[in-house]
DNA sequence: ATACAATGTTTGGTTCATTCAACTTTCGGA
DNA sequence: TCCGAAAGTTGAATGAACCAAACATTGTAT
């Protein structure tokens, strides 16, 4: 669901760039694009008229740059290929962020859709499996810079015992942890356990991935409460409270 | 420790393709190579032509087509990338082979190093830890497979209690279970303790990883059991009967 | 031996991504 | 208002990777 016609790894990383820069900055501005890609501006003017031909942006020479929403629709899909493989490399490989970050601009360009759920799965995972958790994943932090001594595995299986009795006893009160989406704070992940809402609205949440059963992590709430942004399956999603309301989870 | 000058993505696809070849038969033909890469025949004499100048292919028209050390090094190289990237996405991930390679295929292009050892490390560290194992990476197959129903995680707690125990049993008759290497079957998989030989070879295998706390795994075993096929970090190593006998491994 | 099929090479041409240098447009200040 | 710097464009040129078709070589089956 998506692009048509296979774009170059070159032409993904000038939309990426387009995306990013139109989010961050207002506009999209080709010194920009040309000094964030480390290219010349003669390229990124190329570059334009390839994409403008697929109709990806909207393009006038001397005019300002936009995304088509197709273009909007290519650009998310590599953003999401980027983000769930520095997730991926952060989160469980423990890599510095910026390291994450260079190699997921590399990555994303060649990696199957197939083997990029699998990646997304693997995370979710790692969150919903009582043996999973954050201390597990700091013993491969450890394991990773320190090397493998005997010590950090003794220390792995009294944390492990420990997380299972956590988890078990969460599970025997079972339900009670269930809360309305709503209510979770930034940077909490959640198990999502019913969707309650109904209508086209709600099927355009389905599309998405918000099913019973998947991990969804609260990336930040604006001021007033309303817009939610969440990461569910490695999409970017924003909720209304509204929304957000009838859609329950089990805090993690 | 390799390569001088970056090689492209393709022309290490050609390097790949030519090792491969001389392993599975004797020699590398044009036409193989092009059949293999899905290029056309006349592609692979002007690949044979780059590689020459770069020293890394012995070529003269018409002749046969051999690597030069410096080739052998580079494609092995690549090699490992591809082994470690499908390594990673068949076990962990649980992708099917034919899948896993391909993908692998790409990615061995754009992998950095420093992400490369991390994923080793990943492997090794899911292979060390007691939360880990087999049955936890089985875990992943069912999630990724069926979804992530309650039931697969409480078995999964019987599962991580279960094998905390028998890791806990194996600690506590401390040492009883390290033998030599060599004693180790085909498809075995254990930590290495302590390696007893000394001088220059010794040294050779200490660049190559084998160390104490490395995971090795047994990959086959020549008839007369003299070459000890196994792999380490990655790397694929060939093993005498004799050295294999001065490393103590301790069973998984 | 020799003819010919299989294999390998060359030549010429395409596409993509890029730069360089010359040119054009835009826009903010004096 | 108009002028110059900054931003953007164009066109020619390069190099990598590829293919198609014509050409060259090799080895082998009769």
């Amino acid at each position: 669901m998506a692009t048509g016609s296979a774009l170059s790894a070159s032409l993904e990383d000038y939309l990426e760039a387009i995306f990013r820069l139109v989010a961050e900055k207002r506009v999209a501005r080709a010194k920009d694009i040309a000094s964030r890609l480390k290219v010349h501006k003669s390229s990124v003017t190329s570059a334009l008229h390839a994409l403008a031909e697929q109709k990806l942006v909207n393009y006038a020479p001397y005019g300002l740059i936009t995304l088509t929403a197709g273009g909007q629709a290519a650009a998310k899909d590599v953003v999401r290929r980027h983000e769930v493989l520095r997730d991926f490399f952060v989160k469980v490989l423990t890599v510095p962020a910026q390291q994450a970050g260079e190699a997921a601009c590399k990555m994303e360009h060649v990696i199957s859709q197939a083997i990029l759920e699998r990646f997304v799965q693997f995370v979710e995972f790692v969150d919903i499996c009582p043996r999973g958790g954050d201390k597990w994943i700091r013993g491969i932090g450890y394991h990773c810079q320190q090397g493998k001594t005997q010590e950090n595995c003794q220390r792995c299986i009294s944390m492990c015992l420990e997380n299972v009795r956590t988890k078990r006893m969460q599970q025997e009160q079972t339900g009670k942890t269930t809360i309305p989406l709503r209510d979770l704070k930034a940077g909490q992940k959640a198990k999502i356990t019913k969707v309650r809402g109904r209508g086209k609205v709600n099927k355009r949440l389905l599309e998405m991935g918000v099913t019973a059963g998947t991990v969804v992590e609260v990336e930040r709430i604006a001021p007033l409460g309303d817009p939610i942004e969440v990461k569910i399956k490695g999409y970017h999603l924003s909720l209304r409270k509204e929304q957000a309301k009838d859609i329950d989870v089990e805090m993690l």
